[in-house]
DNA sequence: TCCGATCCGTAC
DNA sequence: GACGTACGGATCGGAA
């Protein structure tokens, strides 16, 4: 493993001990909260770190070169306080006692130290972090080194340094200068603070171009300013920038982390009388463990052990981790507090009895921590549904959804700290990947140890969070019984017609085939009529035509919009767009489903519960939620969905309900009356926006309704709209315009919303799904317009989720001893498969529970469309 | 040979 | 640049 270097900023954290605690005294009358203090900050940082590497700076007594150079540095600093004086040696002194190194050098600051440090070790390809809180230090910053903040228990990458000062940290010398830094006495740049030395930076890359280009800038007062102090400047970006080249008693390697030295540390935490740290110390003497371990880590072996096991671990909270691979299950481990267990069923084990060992112990499990519960009940039949197990990937989601797909490795970083044992390193990756069984157990224990162990205290830690903040009902009542519907309809799966599929696909990789040649005839050349590139190249360089737009990559774009515009100029255009169109229904769909399905035409697709921003499932492998429907070609391989014999399909989608849901929000007299009323909801805007009756409204005037209307979902401009709609931006303004004059509501909630999402950072759904938009304040104008337009949209279409997984809840435990299942959810609709014989009654209790999922200010209305296949279904 | 980025298109 | 949320296939070029 690459070796990971801490380096911690001593000075800065004996102050903060020493500050951040309630001070107390020995009986002596020897203060001693800062040695406390100091101790436990870093064995807590050396516990979540777990660094290969470490060492702790402090500043020497005498002053540095900055200080002889320039008086004034620091001068503002006030003495060192007494009680802080006093404990200064001890603090020095114990730190090598701790088994670290310290390190003071004369004339050279801490900071001067770290940095020559981290840029040793960076030579070497180490990982660096540095644990201070002073500023300059982000100057050290890059994606090998980084600053960790053990208060927050938070990494700051570049990126962070980037969002807080708004400029990269090889900038951050820079800034520092023109701005100032009045703790250390940094004259800088006076009216110029670090938001207007970034604009600058911006604007003309380093501080010297600044200087330099200052007569340039065009606000008076600020160009005077900078051509007056330019020397200030330029002494404050010397006094900032750190010395890469401090003369060092050792080198890296010796740096090494070391054991405590037990006997020292209780001598000393004795004689200072800090008697909890002095037995803690006592009895890790006697464990004497690996420290990189999170625990103590065991190898179950044989039938007896696993017997012995589970009895140990009877009405404990346990974590839990299954090792799969192919979906056989290879593995598993399981975690307390203090020791881990593998119980490999490759390595000798049996595995008829280990899993009935296995099954009991987590029927006597008190709370099991796992990730992924759904995966573990598909793969482990029978598990005990009246327990409810804590799955580490929900809570993570109902904390905080991520942007990044959820990993256990994500998960453990943001919330611990703690970078995993990679599986890749263990096994191997790609064409050099090994079985799980040929692998020696030895080097296996400790991955799935800790994987173990980590489900534990993330789970313990992440629903603490969430009970503290009342929060865990979302847990609880909505996203763990999901997750048991889910696993249900992941099971059962969908039942394909495949003799139907090929059929399909026959026809059209026909019908491709003779396309691609007469676009090739047209084109008068042989090209790859699917390469985007190429077609490019075709249409706009060898046949001249006009109207091409490049792609940001500086590509020719030959999207379906620019194709159509094209159509009524070149035959071929149009012959593209359906090559496009048939190629994309045999690839996706006709020939890709049969792949997937098991022996009995099933397919189970994977609904994905803890992806989405906005609380909706997402599904995949495949991914049944874009089955095709607009188009009659698409549409078609709905027919290969398809009920078991006796049976039927139906499906039934709410009807508008992120419009009805915007009615309820906003309280619209209008919309609340056109919704009660039962009308058609894009006629009644239209004849709203025109100032007409209904009857009189015209298909052109609907259909631009209902564009409007969707547009107002998702935030859209005047220009999207005229886009969509094919009509002058001033036009599709004025239906903006006139549709706001008659649903005032309507803007005054998109308004309020926005003022939320601005003061607390997130949005929120109807059942306390948060969406965070962290850059509604952004000083980027597009990434503002870009999180107001998700703050619109994510309550709308996160209540709408909300609501169809309260459905889904109900209605699982009312199909529980009738003849149907739920196989199916795309969003706003759920299919289920029902006997014939009673699908009248199925019906009516399908009805009933989503329609009674909630009470809104205006009717829920549900269709269902019942048939032999899902094709047959839809057709009302 | 594998991968990630890009482009494109399907759904709600 | 300009309409929200997803997944995935084909191509292409660079890395292993």
């Amino acid at each position: 493993m690459n070796p990971h270097l801490l380096l911690v900023d001593g000075s800065n954290y004996a102050f903060r001990a020493f500050h951040g605690i309630r001070p107390f005294y020995s009986s002596k009358g020897e203060p001693t909260s800062a040695i406390f203090g100091f101790i436990n900050m870093l064995r807590s940082m050396q516990e979540k770190l777990k660094p290969t590497h470490m060492a702790v700076m402090f500043d020497p007594r005498g002053g540095t070169f900055r200080h002889k150079e320039y008086t004034p540095y620091k001068a503002n600093r006030s003495a060192m306080p007494e009680e802080l004086s006093q404990q200064w040696p001890h603090i020095m002194a114990v730190t090598q006692h701790l088994g670290m190194h310290m390190l003071c050098v004369d004339n050279f600051e801490a900071d001067d130290v770290i940095a020559t440090l981290a840029v040793q070790a960076q030579q070497k390809y180490w990982r660096v972090s540095i644990a201070s809180a002073d500023k300059d230090l982000m100057q050290l910053v890059n994606t090998q080194v980084q600053m960790y903040d053990s208060f927050k228990e938070k990494f700051i990458d570049e990126d962070a340094v980037l969002a807080k000062w708004g400029v990269a940290p090889n900038r951050i010398r820079d800034l520092l200068a023109l701005a100032g830094d009045s703790s250390d006495n940094i004259p800088g740049v006076p009216s110029i603070g670090p938001k207007t030395a970034a604009t600058l930076l911006h604007e003309y890359g380093e501080m010297e171009q600044v200087l330099q280009q200052a007569s340039n800038i065009k606000q008076k007062k600020r160009r005077e300013t900078l051509l007056a102090h330019q020397e200030d400047a330029r002494l404050s970006y010397y006094l900032v920038t750190l010395r890469y080249d401090v003369p060092l008693p050792c080198d890296l390697d010796a740096l090494a982390v070391a054991q405590a030295n037990q006997d020292e540390m209780i001598t000393f935490c004795q004689k200072f009388e800090l008697n909890r740290l002095a037995q803690q110390f006592q009895a890790t003497d006697q464990k004497s463990e690996d420290s990189t371990q999170a625990c103590q880590y065991h190898n179950i072996e044989d039938q007896a052990q696993l017997q012995q096991l589970s009895m140990d671990l009877n009405q404990q909270s346990i974590g839990l981790h299954v090792h799969r691979q192919d979906n056989n299950i290879q593995a598993f481990a399981f975690a307390t507090d203090t020791d881990a267990w593998m119980v490999s069923l490759q390595h000798g084990l049996e595995a008829e009895a280990s899993l009935k060992h296995i099954h009991s112990i987590l029927a006597a499990a008190k709370d099991i921590f796992v990730f992924d519960a759904k995966l573990m009940h598909i793969t482990l039949q029978n598990l005990p549904a009246s327990k409810t197990i804590w799955d580490t990937m929900l809570l993570a989601y109902c904390l905080h959804p991520a942007k990044y797909a959820p990993s256990l490795k994500n998960i453990a970083h943001d919330h611990l700290g703690f970078s995993c044992i990679n599986a890749e390193t263990i096994l191997g990756k790609g064409r050099k990947k090994q079985a799980f069984a040929d692998v020696d157990a030895a080097s296996l224990v400790p991955m799935m140890a800790e994987t173990a162990w980590l489900q534990r205290q993330l789970g313990q830690k992440i629903k603490a969070s969430l009970e503290e903040e009342q929060r865990l009902e979302r847990y609880t009542e909505i996203e763990y019984p999901v997750m048991q519907v889910l696993s249900h309809i992941q099971h059962t799966g969908a039942k394909l017609d495949i003799a139907m599929l090929n059929q399909l696909s026959e026809g059209f990789i026909a019908r491709i085939t003779t396309l691609e040649k007469d676009i090739q005839d047209l084109a008068g050349c042989t090209f790859n009529v699917h390469s985007p590139a190429q077609l490019g190249d075709v249409l706009f360089n060898r046949l001249g035509l006009k109207g091409g737009k490049k792609t940001k990559t500086g590509a020719w774009s030959t999207g379906q919009e620019i194709l159509e515009n094209l159509a009524e100029e070149h035959l071929i255009a149009q012959k593209v767009i359906e090559v496009r169109q048939l190629s994309k229904l045999n690839s996706t769909y006709t020939s890709a489903l049969p792949k997937l399905c098991d022996v009995q035409d099933h397919v189970h697709t994977s609904f994905n519960q803890a992806i989405t921003s906005t609380g909706r499932l997402s599904s995949s492998e495949p991914n049944l939620q874009n089955i095709p429907i607009r188009s009659q070609d698409g549409r078609q391989i709905r027919k290969a969905f398809i009920a078991d014999k006796g049976k039927l399909l139906l499906a039934a989608d709410y009807s508008q309900i992120e419009l009805r849901l915007m009615a309820h929000y906003s309280q619209d007299a209008a919309l609340l009356e056109s919704f009660s009323q039962g009308l058609d909801i894009h006629r009644a805007t239209a004849a709203s926006i025109h100032g007409i009756a209904l009857d009189q409204v015209s298909g052109e005037q609907r259909r631009a309704a209902k564009a409007v209307n969707f547009g107002i979902l998702y935030g859209m401009s005047a220009f999207g709209l005229a886009k969509q709609l094919k009509v002058p931006r001033a036009e599709a303004q004025h239906f903006i315009d006139a549709y706001f004059a008659r649903y005032p509501a309507v803007q005054a909630f998109m308004d309020e919303t926005l003022e939320q999402a601005r003061a607390q950072g997130y949005v929120q759904t109807l059942h306390g799904h948060r969406v965070y938009v962290a850059d509604i304040n952004s000083k980027n104008k597009m990434l503002q317009k870009y999180a107001q337009r998700t703050a619109i949209n994510a309550p709308l279409q996160g209540s709408a989720a909300d609501i169809i997984k309260v459905a889904m809840i109900h209605l699982q435990q009312k199909l529980q001893n009738e003849p149907a299942k739920c196989i199916l959810q795309v969003h706003d609709e759920l299919v289920i498969e029902a006997d014939e014989a009673h699908v009248e009654h199925i019906k009516n209790i399908v009805v009933q529970a989503m329609q009674n999922a909630i009470q809104l200010r205006v009717p829920l209305v549900v269709d269902v469309g019942i048939g032999r296949t899902w094709f047959d279904a839809h057709q009302l």
